[in-house]
DNA sequence: ACCTGATGATTAACCGTTTCATCATATCAT
DNA sequence: ATGATATGATGAAACGGTTAATCATCAGGT
């Protein structure tokens, strides 16, 4: 059907491996050709339309110019939370941009149930990352074994051999904290902690030292156990309201937006209104924090950068180059917003999230 | 490094063509084995862990066992409307549950600058799934030219030997429409009517013509232009409320979700109450219907579903089976809350949007 | 003794590239 | 003349599979 190279070497009347070396600009090495012949060539190949077969390329050079994305799961994509979609769209972004293919895979056994490591760990993709925020992975165990180059994204590296790209959740609960103290509050609780998550630890970490430092606790209070979904918001409000009201925290630094926006429906509900009754804080700042009732106050973490660095640095891998520092840790900051401060700037509801992000 | 059939062919003192015949299942044709033989291979293959190398395969086969995914530009991904997102996990779900894998692509030029299409529509896949909210595309002419499976979605077809997957969106203007008639309004508004999306014009003329049936118009206010982001239903209302009282809607159907967001948002900013100020219907369905304050009523599209289907079909496609009915479309249905008719069902805030789908 | 058909297995071509080893010719210094 | 070097180009072997064509052996029927 299609033109092959050796149709185009054919119709330039010259052999396979000359129009090889012109197609892909070797020519330079042992293999030299006259501009006569690099142009009857060129004029052959465009003439026929001709593109290279990527198996039989990737057959012959031992790279298939793919970089597969694995999820932990496959609610993934549909998840509530944008979390995944803004990681992926960093990783797409930037596999585009060095000429890179993206295959998706979720490391859960199919129907078939058939382990997923096989499949995905295989030469159909050059490296893969692994988007893994719980310890342990039979598909990262696999990479290892076969030498395949691997990254993962909010995980605890084993060892520092592994190639990692987290953000600093230590100063993001460092953050909200500060914040929160800074405005003045005294009693003031996590929602979080959930202790088989990568980011959870750090969080609390931060945020529990920022509290101690400032001679406020923690106390035990200060830690209601509690996930990343608008539900878990929803239970930890009802949890705090259930406690007596001179132990009640004036503040909150939730799990994430999500969750955040769980207590603030919830406060709602029951006709509190925040900052003044609660001050709540989020995490991410996805744009659900720019459009939350009211705008919400949220760590940013920089989700679509940490998917950028993420491909980066597997291409460089693949390409052999060894990353310089193995394990990256992006920077975050805080979006200040009405939850915390009542209504900031005016008219405005608070900057946008990360709707729209540039590229570098 | 990895062991290749050759291998296992030379283990088993057997020859390369028993070994895949073996491997393969493919030993009731011209290849025969012996029970003997069979066992000795599958020992062979499990012992040196053989798998198949894909690319080898693929250039044999002339079939990837890939599906190509390609959204129409690159914010698909980082979209705070999770239609893309949705339709990607319908896809993928499928495509798993067929053995198939999925590579992803924008249709636009990276920033290379080379025209997109002649890289997609390459054997890197045995077909595409194109997500074409608007009319023409360059991939989907190269596809045709090159003979590549293709199925369409969201996308009026050029003609009728396209395969799509479309939403009932006449219906699903009609359902917005009946409600609101039927729960006394008599000025009603759509937001939308965006010129270039192919879904527009239907949900349009479902609308339109069941005001028309019902006498009430549709009169020239009755199409406010709006696009389909929180920014266009913020506008939609400024413009709402610019009008003079008695021609003012006390009904809006919105473009989507997000859009009637918008419109809730500034509502809320105004002072207005819906549903009693205006009532509001949004479009999709997605979990922002039932999280929005108050929930929303809005039609439900079967985004997953799409997906799904769209991948069965281009699967079919590419097996060879013609796909029975090459145009699709599948139902649409209305998800009533407390943006028309006040509160709905006691406690609960309606039901739960579409976050966690089912496999069929 | 000879043909027929079934059974079990192998050989070799092919899929479309890349690339190493080699070759032919011309130029240039000795 | 002769060997060395540079230039331009080619043939053929990988890469790791699949598969059509072929072959050897043996049992059964005539």
């Amino acid at each position: 059907m299609s033109a092959t190279i050796r149709d185009v070497a054919k119709a330039a009347g010259k052999s396979v491996a000359a129009a090889s070396a012109v197609l892909n600009g070797r020519t330079g090495g042992t293999i030299r050709v006259s501009d006569e012949t690099r142009r009857k060539i060129e004029e052959a190949a465009r003439s026929l339309g001709y593109a290279p077969h990527p198996h039989a390329r990737s057959l012959a050079t031992r790279k298939s110019g793919v970089l597969g994305l694995v999820f932990p799961y496959v609610e993934a994509f549909t998840d509530q939370n944008p979390f995944c979609s803004r990681i992926m769209a960093g990783v797409f972004d930037e596999a585009v941009h060095l000429k890179q293919n993206v295959m998706l895979f979720t490391a859960v056994a199919g129907d078939s149930g058939a382990a997923p490591e096989r499949s995905i760990v295989s030469p159909r993709v050059d490296g893969l990352i692994l988007v893994l925020p719980r310890p342990g992975s039979a598909v990262l165990e696999q990479c290892r074994k076969k030498g395949m180059p691997c990254v993962t994204v909010v995980h605890r590296p084993a060892d520092d051999t592994e190639i990692t790209v987290n953000a600093d959740d230590y100063r993001g609960g460092k953050l909200a904290a500060e914040h929160l103290i800074k405005i003045g509050h005294r009693r003031i609780a996590h929602l979080g902690g959930t202790p088989y998550v990568a980011s959870s630890a750090p969080r609390w970490q931060g945020f529990a030292d920022t509290l101690r430092d400032a001679g406020l606790g923690p106390t035990d209070e200060a830690l209601i156990p509690a996930g990343f979904d608008w539900a878990d918001g929803i239970a930890a409000l009802d949890r705090i309201m259930a406690m007596p009201a001179n132990q009640r925290p004036t503040a909150v630094f939730a799990a994430n937006d999500l969750c955040a926006g769980g207590v603030l429906r919830q406060m709602k509900k029951l006709g509190l209104k925040a900052p003044d009754d609660l001050a709540v804080v989020g995490y991410d700042d996805t744009w659900l924090a720019a459009a939350s009732e009211p705008p919400l106050t949220s760590v940013r973490m920089p989700i679509y950068e940490m998917g950028v660095t993420a491909s980066a640095r597997l291409v460089s891998l693949i390409e052999g180059h060894d990353v310089p520092c193995r394990q990256a840790v992006l920077p975050v900051s805080l979006s200040v917003r009405a939850s915390t401060v009542g209504t900031v700037g005016g008219a405005d509801a608070g900057s946008s999230g990360q709707a729209k992000p540039e590229r570098r």
